[in-house]
DNA sequence: CGGCTATTTATGCAAATGTATAATTAGAAA
DNA sequence: TTTCTAATTATACATTTGCATAAATAGCCG
């Protein structure tokens, strides 16, 4: 009996590959059903190669869970740097841009909601996946704050360094929260209702204080 | 060599012990660590036991999903009740101590979240699990509308169905995105910033209408 | 006390899982 | 073409998993 026929693959792609099915799979049917069988399956090669480029399944579920965080947040910055770009927005709209593709589709999506539950419940058991959420979250954060700072700084408004970290938590937390609400919801929002109630949220954090 | 000896547990209590084992199980080692035979060790009884008291595993897992929704609603609930009760609160503060029982402990706290995290990673794996979230989120935000709805009456403000189900809607994702971050960043956040945040945003949309 | 039944343990099994390792082959280098 | 090596397949293995079933026993009812 033959051997199947196989390629080799250009420099990197195979390892891309075999990470794309394995967000496949677990969006599909979770971790539970993402195995080192059904990913190599899914990814067109046999089970063994996994091994040949990750040192065994753990680090490619954290090579997935970084690309997939990493993805989300470079979508929503670069889709709100766009938007500001085309409309030479201020900096409140270059915030509120950041809230609306933060809030909307690609961002906003079943699929990314689903990957990203498997991959917290991972948080606790895992350290690397501990280490991998406090990097991303930083990341969308820092976003957020840059934001928030270049607002604060164009309206003249002073902006102790604390307040402008609370700020950014608070922020962060809201587009957090109506993300997955959104993911969750489905159709339950509509199309700008959920952009809606973000940037008017978010504008209410950043009213001039009162306590 | 003699079997081990065992007891005849009272009516339920061997079926909740079940389902207390394996909320135990997930929130420490996610549902891959949540094995028949962890969740009865843990519960102090053998393997077996298990497909006495549920169909299959699934079953245990829809039980213990259904208890952690449930448990975490009527927290809130009653806490806030229990508040509004011992100030005689108005309506409007009733709404606010909703709002900071649902996002101060023990509501929010790590192991919940880990629960959470697992079990809606199965939502769109298993339909089941879908139809709980669907039945447990709609609970919360039933809750949230009514004390909304006694807001706005409270305030002699007239209050158009369909705008009083989007407020609802809108200040449940809020709630639950900061519980979501309460849960998650644990410590970055003082006692109180994030009942400030929330009952912040929370008045923000309910603020007279200005689109 | 003796028997009955619901409850519980013990054992076994087939399937699946992650990993290790040896055998093969594609494709570049010479 | 021939050689060589990195990339890939194939196979095997020890564990683990959920589930089924038979054996045992606790504790109530008579």
């Amino acid at each position: 009996m033959p051997r199947r026929s196989f390629q080799h693959a250009p420099e990197g792609v195979r390892r891309q590959d075999l990470i794309n099915a394995t967000l496949d799979c677990i969006a599909e049917h979770s971790l539970q059903g993402a195995t080192v069988r059904q990913i190599a399956l899914r990814a067109g090669v046999t089970a063994g190669l996994i091994r040949y480029y990750f040192p065994g399944k753990d680090e490619l579920v954290h090579a997935a869970y970084r690309e997939t965080m990493s993805r989300m947040t470079g979508l929503a910055k670069s889709l709100a740097d766009d938007y500001a770009r085309e409309y030479t927005a201020t900096p409140r709209q270059h915030l509120e841009f950041f809230v609306k593709a933060s809030l909307s589709p690609p961002v906003v999506d079943a699929r990314t909601l689903s990957l990203w539950a498997n991959f917290v419940s991972l948080i606790h058991v895992d350290p690397e996946m501990a280490e991998i959420h406090k990097e991303s979250y930083l990341a969308f954060r820092n976003e957020v704050e840059r934001l928030i700072a270049a607002v604060l700084d164009h309206e003249g408004r002073p902006a102790p360094k604390s307040e402008l970290a609370r700020s950014a938590i608070a922020i962060n937390a809201i587009i957090d929260g109506l993300w997955l609400e959104g993911c969750l919801a489905g159709e339950i929002f509509g199309e700008n209702d959920l952009v809606a109630i973000g940037i008017n949220a978010v504008n209410a954090v950043l009213k001039p204080t009162e306590g």
